[in-house]
DNA sequence: TTGTACGCGTTATCAT
DNA sequence: ATGATAACGCGTACAA
């Protein structure tokens, strides 16, 4: 070893480790290790004293060297494509909260949407943990399939393997759309813009082929490239008005947001002359004016469910169902009656 | 041992350690730990040989192993209060990205507020690790002073422990208060409301500090009990007209927007009638109607700053200063002169 | 009930 | 240049 006097940085006293704790206590480092781990095999009175001296010395077992006696570390890992999409902020919430109420802990990985990166990022974060939660939206999937064996156990989020007995939480875009398309319609719209997200985006890819199954050719679609933000909302919103559309999907609830914002700017008004949807329900949706009419996303569920997963497989092994969270239409006042041309 | 045969789970194959690859490459361990660190002093085709055989297995070195052979991680931890609040993102992407750079992985804990368990969070987090950024702002001065020892090498965030040898990155609230009332003073106002974030929360009874000294008498303050979100500005904003101000300094850009939305129903125009300013300048605050005045703060400087000082004090030893970031004024529409009574 | 001794998978020292 | 071997700190069969 590099440290063979038990050192580890100049400066730090010797090494409060179990040994110390047994010698000083004038037990075996077993007693010791016993009394930690709560074994009721030891004598009340010499717990008591193991306890006394272990304090006295400000000992606390070390996780690391446990992690590798055990042969478990008590922590699971979600790698994410960027930690700076808000999504991921309720995901990770979710997560954290539903793991440490079983004593684990979260490391978290951001792969900056780079694919090579990703899979050797996702390999060891799963070695450094006892189990992994996956969102890795762009990831070939023989890439995928490839490398779950190496993961497991594994929970997918976001997208589905199928027969690969990999457990997945995704959010069902199909239904979303579906909804919103169909109040729409319900409405008299059948001439609808669609704000696109990055073509690139898995989601998008998503929502607009669920908006082709949704539409069934009674509704006419102008997709038009638009982006994930309020400012690339705004900025679309000048060609939407090009496009003599009575109805307005946005990729997400942002670039509602910025449409509305435009259209208000643009005196148009809505939903008088064009209503507007969004995608995901985020806070302050209900806020706007008028406030926003969207698919209403459970995101905050997406963590409990990931963990409640991989908990399983982590134990029984048994995996458990894969969960597909359907958003639910929110109502509310940026949607209208198409005006009567 | 618990598995004297080696195995982890019922199922899996036989472990593939780096004892298995040095027995089937038919050379010592040693010789394999040294090609996997880039040791040159080893022949060439030997190295390929281990090389080949290693990959031939699928072998990929322990990282819980050699944590505890090395005495250290890899890892750095961080605890925040709560995982949930949107600020935290900024701060957590920034940290893992930086950390990154010198090949350092994240762990992320959540004390949702619970003063008790943090304490233990903190201590808990850090020996998994190789150090921590603890952002803890309820937690009294005391207990964080007689905590710091066992944290280091540990960075601060949000707060500063003086003379206790400890970094810290803070936001320097004063002065973002300060230029948002001395842009409002210098377009008139005297009679200013502040909404008030929860008054448990530290970061509000520093606003409300900075902003008595601010003031200096020059103008009268008004403080509204509000809250946090959009909604709680959204219902603040109609306590502000019954005080007969003309300016209002929000929390923060969210119950700034809130209060706006508000106002806005109420057909109070503003600024014409009413100034309000934010704080933070989250993403689309420019794109409010009108745009939100704000004090922008560079919270994605939190996370690298972080990072910084923890690597100077896990190498060098030698801390470096506190950074204390400066919020920038960004004047937009919804300031405006006071009107003249 | 307590102690002895080995193993977890790796790195590093020392000898060859 | 390579190998044998002692650590790293802990948990647990097994013996006592």
């Amino acid at each position: 070893m590099g440290r063979r006097d038990g050192s580890r940085r100049s400066g730090a006293g010797v090494p409060v480790t179990i040994g110390l704790v047994a010698a000083t206590a004038g037990v075996s480092r077993a007693t010791v290790s016993r009394v930690f781990n709560g074994n009721p095999s030891v004598a009340p009175e010499l717990a008591e004293r193991v306890r006394a001296t272990a304090a006295e010395l400000g000992y606390a077992p070390s996780p690391v060297a446990r992690s590798l006696a055990l042969g478990r570390t008590g922590v699971i890992a979600m790698l994410v494509p960027d930690l700076g999409n808000p999504t991921f902020q309720g995901v990770l919430n979710g997560l954290t909260r539903a793991a440490s109420d079983q004593g684990y802990r979260l490391l978290v990985a951001d792969s900056q949407e780079d694919l090579d990166e990703e899979a050797v990022l996702a390999v060891e974060a799963r070695r450094r943990c006892d189990g992994l939660v996956l969102c890795a939206p762009r990831m070939p999937t023989e890439r995928l399939r490839e490398l779950a064996p190496k993961l497991r156990p594994l929970v997918l989020v976001n997208r589905e393997l199928p027969d690969a007995d990999v457990p997945s939480v995704t959010i069902d875009f199909e239904v979303g759309i579906r909804d919103l398309v169909a109040h729409l319609r319900g409405l008299g719209h059948r001439r609808i813009a669609y704000l696109a997200g990055p073509d690139t985006s898995m989601s998008n890819q998503i929502r607009v082929r669920a908006l082709q199954v949704a539409v069934a050719g009674t509704v006419e679609v102008v997709e038009l490239a638009c982006g994930v933000s309020f400012a690339d909302g705004h900025a679309a919103a000048d060609h939407v008005i090009d496009h003599d559309v009575t109805a307005v999907i946005a990729y997400n609830d942002l670039v509602a947001f910025g449409a509305l914002s435009r259209l208000h700017e643009l005196g148009v008004r809505v939903p008088a002359q064009i209503s507007i949807v969004g995608f995901d329900d985020i806070p302050f949706a209900r806020y706007t004016t008028p406030a926003l009419t969207t698919a209403s996303v459970p995101i905050g569920d997406v963590g409990p469910g990931a963990w409640s997963r991989l908990w399983a497989l982590m134990n029984d092994g048994a995996p458990e169902a894969d969960l597909r969270l359907r958003p639910r239409l929110e109502v509310r006042g940026s949607t209208g009656p198409a005006p009567t041309a």
